[in-house]
DNA sequence: TTTATATATGAATACTTGTTCATATATGAA
DNA sequence: TTCATATATGAACAAGTATTCATATATAAA
């Protein structure tokens, strides 16, 4: 394994790594939802909320489309649903 | 889901969240190595590996087994590989 | 254009974390 | 028991990071 893909791989893991963000990710796991919903749903504030969705945004692991003024987001695709439940598996069987 | 469930996902991603703890689960996935071989492999000291194997123990990504005074390290269940080769996936796919 | 609402961003602060260095512990051999 | 080797651990320092606060930007409506 070169050494940029460990960096990248890690680089990688880290977005998953803060209570933030899983919030953020187990929210749109259920459905697409807007900054301000997010905010209200993780409890905390909209810069807080917008800090960590350029962060995942950066990462590819969400998407968003605009209506308006609001930006709804998404997971991207597939590979983080499965990294999160996998993930979700493991401790559940501690 | 939980406060709770949300941190310990959080803490059990921090553990992949590190380039050095990757190496060291890169090398692992191959075959059970013991602390020396490791930081041979990984190009650290024995010190910085044995305080990642300390976290990786705590959260059950490894285990090990003593032989005289060797400790050999394996990776302790299926989630740790599929979770790791989930993320090279998607790493690769961008 | 002006106003309102939604979102993004920069700087500062507090907190967390990985490595290093020194040292302790543990096992086996002599 | 003494010595050698392998591993673990505690403290200190440096580097990274999440939140807050203030403010900027962007879109739409009036």
């Amino acid at each position: 394994m070169k050494d940029e893909e460990i960096y990248d791989l890690a680089e990688f893991f880290k977005v998953f790594a803060d209570a933030t963000r899983i919030k953020i990710i187990a929210a749109l796991l259920e459905k697409e939802l807007c900054v301000c919903e997010l905010a209200e749903i993780v409890g905390t504030t909209q810069s807080a909320i917008s800090h960590q969705l350029r962060i995942l945004k950066q990462s590819h692991l969400v998407k968003f489309r605009r209506e308006k003024t609001c930006l709804y987001y998404t997971l991207s695709d597939a590979h983080i649903r499965d990294i999160f439940l996998k993930g979700r598996e493991h401790i559940e069987e501690i």
